[in-house]
Parts: structure tokens; sequence; C-alpha cells
DNA sequence: GTGGATATGTTTATCGTTAAACATTGGCGG
DNA sequence: CCGCCAATGTTTAACGATAAACATATCCAC
């Protein structure tokens, strides 16, 4: 049975007798059509199952659709198991639900490259979560030229949320100087999208992903403003997930069994470091201290197990801002919005002079 | 400064003296193009900025976009704390990256009731997620005669994911009956846009919500089985968060405080209701037996703390399997898919005698 | 040299709206 | 009775693309 053909502005005109217009007005200018007309004209419209205006059409006419694009660097899915991202979404949400906006979700198109050309989202500007410089997809979508607001990428000619990464990290290395350690080493999640390297903290630092970037500078200003050798530092650069802080911390035993600290870049690898660590029968923090990034709370019951020496950030915050920056108040490129995260000791890190010695 | 106008396929066609056509088709029909005119448009696309024809308008076009509408029963901020909300959101995406579909996420609209006629989603078709089966934006969606596929919902002519909450439920009651339990109170989260009341289990049960529907039967069938009369069981319903958990154990020892058990529709109920409880100097299991639904680890590490007696689900598959049956196979209307879950004993449930005697 | 496929473009109609400008009518003040 | 405004419709022109049908040239087989 085909489908029977849908109902329209014009078909609902013709059958009533009027013109198309005045059904448009109907639904969008009710204050144009008489209380009668538009009476028959919705009554019509229940009975062919007419549900509105055609959406794409309405978009094309208007130019405006009511959805932003939210684009990450990762994987949709690993998104969604990231409490940060997760959190950085519900800020959007809670923003989209009050101005009656859609979220739409692209995923990176690396298994259809092709697509980039043909399926580009309907949206009405874009909101980057901390995105690669050179992706392809996140390129598209500043190609596009729609208002886009950034978050934690340094783009200096568009609205911008952006944390004090390299502060916060200059503030965990110092900590960790303090306490006495001086064989200290750096896990990070990937700074493009090919990795898996080990460098140290002499190497320059490639700006593709900027919170890397950040948070390397940020480490590096706190060994240099100790008197301590960034050439002497490893930097593990590895999947951000528990898995990938475990192998690194074999990576890195291998080249410096020396270690006493790991600096994690997320509160993911920091989990997957201790486990390892634990594993290995190194214990947190008598033996090593351990980092993390995120300040995640392990939900389900808060003030279980070791409390991490971590930084909290504010994922909610930047959500928020960054949806208030689209759909509420423009916010000019020049000023960037900041959202101060803020540093946590915890159980996680010691002082090192126990093992040292 | 005015933005200056967009190029469109139009435009660039005059500016190379060419028609429209072979410009479209430069993108959507490469090889109905010559290789040098191909590069003639492209490259002179990228002096004026254009990138790729509109979206909009090839919706319009096409009746395609790409994209399929997410709803899901509550404020999408709420969605964002859920686990199981964001496991089943990981299932659909992992589908929408391997086929290239974006997500757009549909906020209720509930305190923008006049867009509902006005924002209607630019979406190919739709994921219901247990929605209430009358909340205006549902209706509006059902309404919109898309393709549709609703999750834990009882809608014989769509094609639907289901799971078997029922006899899960059943299971988790026997469980505690054959632990000796007879004085057991039912915690459920709204069943309707409007809650707060108690009940008891000889009350009809309003099908609003299916799945507290089914949960609730299979509830009243593992009673009747039993012997045990259904109007003595309190059921209170009460917001699905931590908190609301908490008042429900108040307000049901208010009632009866001779309880020994409390079945919980969510383990988020559940966590809270556990610490009510011990709050109160109760003591799980020994003084109350706590049961959850869902199976959540809590994150962070598995194995610390009590581990609930619960149902785990698989919203993760629900996910998929919904996203499946609208990208890839349709699945027809008669048959639902069906995801199992499973009934899992932990540390929350034990037997009763030792404080009925 | 005839006929048919292949490659490359063009013409024209259409997708379903909204917006601006233009008609028509009735009411009302002066 | 004139003129103007408000209320209600209508006409017409986009918005920016895609698809089907049609035109033309080229090539090759037989």
């Amino acid at each position: 049975m085909a489908r029977a053909k849908r109902a329209t502005l014009k078909s609902i005109a013709s059958d009533l007798g009027v013109t198309h217009t005045s059904v448009s007005n109907a639904w969008n200018n009710p204050a144009k059509v008489s209380k009668e007309l538009r009476d028959r004209i919705f009554a019509h419209a229940a009975t062919v199952h007419y549900e509105g205006p055609n959406p794409a059409a309405r978009s094309l006419r208007t130019g405006r659709c009511g959805a932003i694009g939210v684009l990450f660097n990762d994987q949709l899915s690993y998104a969604f198991t990231d409490a940060h991202d997760i959190a950085f979404l519900r800020g959007i949400s809670s923003v989209c639900e009050e101005e009656g906006a859609n979220i739409v979700l692209i995923p990176l198109k690396d298994k259809h490259p092709e697509r980039l050309d043909n399926l580009t989202a309907i949206v009405d500007g874009y909101i980057l979560n901390a995105p690669y410089k050179s992706h392809p997809t996140i390129r598209k979508a500043l190609a596009r030229r729609l208002p886009t607001v950034v978050v934690d990428f340094d783009a200096p000619e568009l609205p911008s949320v952006l944390t004090n990464d390299r502060a916060m990290m200059r503030e965990v290395v110092s900590h960790l100087l303090t306490l006495g350690h001086r064989h200290i080493a750096i896990v990070t999640f990937p700074w493009s999208q090919d990795h898996g390297e080990i460098f140290t903290l002499g190497h320059d630092v490639s700006d593709e992903n900027h919170v890397v970037h950040e948070r390397v500078l940020g480490c590096r200003d706190a060994f240099e403003a100790a008197g301590v050798a960034p050439d002497g530092v490893l930097v593990c650069e590895t999947p951000n997930d528990e898995d990938g802080g475990q192998r690194a911390v074999d990576r890195l035993l291998r080249r410096r069994h020396d270690l006493t600290a790991m600096v994690c870049f997320s509160d993911r690898l920091a989990h997957g470091v201790v486990a390892r660590c634990q594993a290995l029968g190194l214990s947190v923090p008598r033996r090593m201290s351990v980092t993390g990034y995120d300040g995640i709370d392990p939900p389900g019951r808060p003030s279980e197990g070791m409390k991490l020496t971590t930084v909290r950030q504010n994922a909610f915050e930047k959500g928020r801002k960054a949806a208030e920056a689209l759909l509420c108040a423009p916010v000019q490129a020049g000023t960037p919005i900041r959202i101060a995260a803020q540093f946590v000791a915890g159980d996680s890190s010691a002082a090192a002079w126990e093992l040292t010695e």
C-alpha cells in the first residue's frame, strides 16, 4: 500500500478554498486570521493528519531551524563514557530546555569521510568541545561559518569558553615538587588523532589539541620554576581510559624505574595508573604518588575509597556558558569566558622522601 | 558590516557560466561531470567559501536529512544524570557513528508549549525512550508519523524494543518473599507527570508509563502467587533520585514501621533508601532489605561498598537495537525486539526472620 | 556509413514553506 | 459623506537545492 501523500499548506488551502498563506498564518501569525477561519483550518488539518508546517521547508525559508550542533573530539560513544563530557552535555541541555532548542550530536565522520560533503547537519550554530585543530569534521564545521562557540580551544576569532588548565597543572606539579618528588612522569591522553609515543617535556608540543598543549606547558612551567630540566621528564601518550592508564605505567617504568610520581591528565587515566601500580605492588601513595584531572566524584557513594588528588573542573558550567553564548547573549570573540578549575589535594599523593632516601 | 550574502549553487553556476545542475552534480554525482569542470567548480567554491549544498534545502528536496530524533521521558538534563539513559544514548551513538547519522536530542517542551507547533525537529525518524503515553511532546512526535521506534512502551502498531520488566520484578519480590519478608514496600519513580501519592498494590495502575506499569504488575504477580494480599502492600511514588529515595523512607515508615524490605524501581532510588535507612540506624540488610533496578555499576571502582541486589539491564543494547531498527534493518511492528534483563543477588537483601521473630 | 552506447551538459519542474506588498471590507470620528 | 485605520485575505516572489527528461558530441563496432 503506497503511503498516502502528505498534506501540505497548499493542499489544505485548496481543500478549504483559501490561500495557503492564510493556512500558514493560522500557525505562525494567528492574529492575522479570523478565529473562525483558524478553527476551520485546524479542524481540517486534524482530519488529514497535518501536523504543522514542514520543518525543513520552514528552515529553508526562514534560515533558522532551532537546533545547535555539538561536536566532540572523540567518538560520540566515547563521550558518553566520560563523566566530563556528560556533565558538559548536561550543561548544554539545561540551557536548551529553557530556550526550547534542540541539540544535534554530530559523530565525527571518520568512518564515512565521503559524507563530510554530503550530510552536513541542519543547525543554527555549533559548539565545538576541545576539538582537534585539524580534524576534517571540525574544519568542515568551522568552514560553514555559522555562529560557533569553541570550548577549550584556541581560536581568537571566535567566542570561546576556556579554563585555566595551564595554571592548574602548574599547581599540581608544584604540589608534587613541594612533596619532594624529583622523578615525575606525565600521562596524557592523545594530543592528536594518531598517538602513542613517549616524549620528554623538552620536546615542543603540538597545539593540535589545546587542552593537552596548555597542560603540558603548565607542567613545564612548574619544572622550570623549580630548576628541574624538562628534558628529563617523560611524557607518555595513551588512550584516555583505565586500560590506557594501566599500560602507561608499564611503558613508563620500563624506561625509568625510579619514578615516584605520575601526573595524569584525567581521572580515568589516574584510576588506571593507581590500579596498575597496586597490582605491581607499588602502594599509592606511599611508593607512588598519582594525580588526576577533572574531579569526577565516582558516582554511587562519594566518600568511599581513596580520594584522588586532582583538579576539579566545572564541566556543567562550561556547557551552560557555551550554550548561553550561542543561544542567549551573543558573546564577543575577543573576550573568552573563563571557567576556573580548582586544585583538590587528596590521598593519592604524599611526600616522596620516605623512599628516595 | 553586513554579512556578505552566501554563495549558492546558482551563484557559483553563473560565476562559472555553467548550469546549477552541473554544480550540484559536482557534489552529488561526480561521475556526471568532467573532471576538468569539477576541478573548476571546487576551486571556485573554495574562493567564495561555499561549503557544499545547503542542508535544509537538500533536505526539503530529498525528504531526508540524515538525523534521528531521540526523546526522553524526562528533562534532558536529567537524562544526563541517569546511568541507564546515558548507556542507552551510547548504544544509539555507536550505531549512528557507523551509519554516519546525526542524533537530535529533543527536550520536552514543557516550558515552551507554544513551540510544540512551531519548532518541530528536522529528523528522519524518532526513537522514543520509555515515553509517557499522553505527554504532549510525545504525542506530537507520534502524530508526525515518521518512522518511529519505541523503547519500553506499549504500542503494538510500532516497532519496539522491550525488556522483561514484569518477569524480573516478579523475581525480585519472590526473592524477598523467599527470604521470609512479609512487610515489603515498593518505591517507584513517577508513573505520570504529576506524582507524589502513596498507593497500595490493590489499586489499579495507570499504564501511562509502561515501565512502571509492568513492574508494578510483576510485583503484584509475586505477592498473589505467595498468597499475600496486594492491598496491604504500600507503593510510594517519588522523584527518581537519591533524595527521592531518602524521603520515600520517611514517608513509608510513617505509615508502617514494621517494614523489613523496600523494593526500589531504580538503583538511584535504592541508594537513597539505603542511605536514609542507615541514617535512621536501620542497618542494611540486617534490619532492612533493599533492592534496586538497572544494575548500574557505581563507576569509579566497582568492587567497593555494598553490592546492591538488583536487576541488570542492558541499556546499551537497548539503544543499539533501537537505532538499528530505525537506521539499518527496518523491523516489523508486530514483533518487538526483546532485551533480557538479569536478576543479580547482592548484599543489600537478607533473610527477614532475625527481626520479625 | 549506420546505429547505439557513453560522456557531458542543459532545461524545466518541484520540494513546502514564509514574507512583503497589495486588495477588500467595515467601522468610526468628524 | 469623506477619509483613514484595523481586520482579514490574496498575490507573488523567493529560499536553495535535486531529479527527470532531454540535447549534443564522441567513439566504436560491424
